[in-house]
DNA sequence: GCGGCGACAG
């Protein structure tokens, strides 16, 4: 025990190991269950059930008992090692395993380089794979079907989606392996989720005219990534042409497209598929229950998620925390924090551990309800229960400061969580850069927006139209008009939305021509003034006192089959209360 | 005998 701890810290694992303090008596009667009664006869071990290895320090104990003893276990034993730890998710220990068994000449073959090449490929480094890929050319260990999958699917995780399909047109094309449904099903799912639904289209077409037969993962994989893409129609034509192509959808098939179904809130056609499901005796399971409470819950429709919570528990399937996790959020969003909490109390009684995502419903929810001093003591709350702080809880609790008008504190969590290693992404910029302007730092909001393109994070649609909200807010119309002026040179379009800030902004300031101009452009590019326009404009002009210019657009608005919204109304009769002598509606 | 593929929460 001792001298594989040894070795193993020696390798840089210490870390990933966990419970190197196994009890020793434990380990002896683990052992024994398993028949481990001689340990010179390690092959006595080969029905040995690898299931029972629970935890890194019993795997790092069988794993240093198999590389000492003699004569050494087959090679089986040691790839069902390696698969044990590899499903543990502890690439590094797995690859360190590999390596001493590289080193003291134990029993290899390809499964087991298949193994090393997955465990680089899950740790993003394809390029060992390919490393390893050499390694079984020198060492006369053939690849096949499963190395070259592995290494697609590597391509894939490093996001060179392209690079993996002209990988797989190689294989055809050099008649290096023969791909079956699996290579099939990994690229097909590597294209959908790396934004190729198209091409996984194409390739699915494609290869349905040859000898290749995609399976139901393949079609599950084209029916997400369509769905995903707001192609429902198109997804359940895939739903149909794989029932003619004699492929029966499975549970996946039905969640999936279920899922696709309830975003565009067709429920009478998931109602129909979960009829469908029944009389095909296919079992709704955890999956598609949290498909549908997520759903209803995003809707605001509490209630009918409850319900089908209840559903669940009567037929036997335990609710997770994925699915509280939907019933917190959803009664966070609709300000119901008594409620999000007695769920999250229910959750730990359950005995179920909340995680990341768990707590930043809750903390979003105290933050978005006036609660920040709540969502701070939960914010705390995180390191001390094991999980760690993401992008996604930093980027919400420095939001909800800023909201506040906390700008130093929001400033200060900015600084902790680069501390703490957590990597800004374009969001936690953009709220930055919301809260400097929001505070009136327009420098500082300037020098961090130099800073986050240096960083390679390269402002959107979103982080312009904040730059542009900050800069109309602080009187600097000119600053903002100049940045609509840009945005094409950058490939991006000015929204609605941005016009409108700017127009309120000019129409506030009485500069009526250049307004007009930019409302000409507006057209021009194909950019209405909507409804949100309008009323925006009319708020904005009634606020500053232009109340002539704002019953002009009052007037378009309505000639245009536009509605006053319901703040608009309101603003309008308190100003009409104000000034009721000099204007008749 | 042992390895590679699919659906859920921010």
């Amino acid at each position: 025990m001792r001298a594989c701890a040894i070795a193993l810290i020696r390798r840089g694992i210490a870390s990933e190991i966990g419970t190197l303090s196994h009890p020793f008596s434990l380990f002896c009667s683990d052992l024994r269950n398993v028949g481990f009664q001689c340990r010179r006869h390690f092959s006595s071990l080969l029905r040995l059930d690898f299931s029972i290895v629970k935890d890194m320090g019993f795997a790092s104990f069988v794993f240093g008992e198999m590389i000492k003893v003699r004569p050494p276990p087959s090679v089986s034993m040691f790839n069902n090692m390696l698969h044990v730890v590899v499903k543990m998710e502890q690439y590094t220990a797995a690859l360190s395993m590999f390596d001493e068994m590289r080193q003291s000449g134990a029993p290899m073959n390809v499964y087991t380089m298949n193994i090393a090449i997955n465990c680089y490929c899950l740790l993003n480094r394809v390029d060992f794979g390919f490393a390893v890929l050499g390694c079984c050319f020198k060492l006369g260990y053939e690849p096949n079907v499963v190395t070259f999958n592995t290494l697609l699917k590597g391509i894939c995780i490093d996001d060179k989606v392209i690079e993996a399909e002209q990988l797989f047109s190689k294989l055809l094309a050099l008649d290096l392996c023969e791909p079956n449904e699996v290579m099939i099903s990994t690229l097909i799912n590597g294209l959908c989720k790396g934004g190729y639904t198209g091409r996984a289209c194409d390739l699915l077409a494609l290869l349905e005219t040859r000898s290749y037969k995609p399976n139901v993962c393949a079609y599950n994989a084209l029916i997400d990534g369509l769905c995903k893409d707001g192609r429902v129609e198109d997804a359940l034509s895939f739903f149909r042409k794989m029932i003619d192509n004699d492929i029966p959808p499975d549970v996946v098939t039905y969640s999936t497209t279920m899922c696709g179904l309830c975003g565009v809130g067709r429920w009478k056609d998931v109602e129909y598929l979960v009829n469908e499901m029944l009389n095909r005796k296919i079992s709704l399971n955890v999956f598609t229950f949290s498909i549908l409470v997520n759903a209803l819950c995003k809707e605001g429709n509490m209630k009918a998620a409850e319900d089908v919570l209840e559903v669940m528990i009567r037929q036997n399937i335990s609710p997770d925390v994925v699915i509280y996790t939907s019933l917190i959020d959803g009664y966070c969003s609709r300000g119901q924090m008594d409620k999000a909490k007695e769920i999250f109390h229910s959750v730990v009684d359950q005995g179920l551990e909340p995680n990341i995502i768990t707590y930043h419903s809750l903390i979003k929810g105290y933050c978005t309800n006036g609660k920040i001093d709540e969502a701070w003591c939960l914010f705390l709350e995180v390191p001390h229960k094991g999980l760690q702080h993401t992008a996604h809880t930093y980027n919400t609790m420095i939001h909800g400061l800023f909201r506040e008008g906390r700008f130093a504190e929001g400033c200060d969590l900015f600084y902790r969580m680069e501390d703490q290693q957590v990597h800004p992404d374009l969001v936690t910029y953009t709220i930055l850069l919301d809260g400097l302007l929001r505070d009136h730092q327009i420098d500082k909001a300037f020098s961090f927006l130099r800073r986050m393109e240096d960083s390679g994070f390269y402002p959107d649609i979103v982080t312009y139209g904040t730059l542009v909200k900050g800069l109309c807010a602080d009187g600097r119309v000119e600053a903002a008009r100049h940045i609509i002026n840009r945005l094409p040179s950058k490939g991006l379009q000015p929204d609605v939305q941005m016009y409108t800030m700017v127009l309120v902004s000019l129409y506030q300031q009485g500069l009526v021509m250049e307004a007009k101009g930019l409302l000409r452009e507006m057209e021009e590019n194909g950019c209405s003034p909507c409804s949100v326009t309008y009323n925006f404009i009319i708020r904005g002009l009634l606020k500053s006192n232009k109340h002539c210019w704002a019953m002009q657009f009052l007037k378009e608005m309505i000639i245009r089959g536009f509605v006053a919204d319901s703040t608009t109304v309101s603003v309008l009769l308190k100003f009409q209360t104000q000034k009721k002598d000099e204007i008749k509606f």
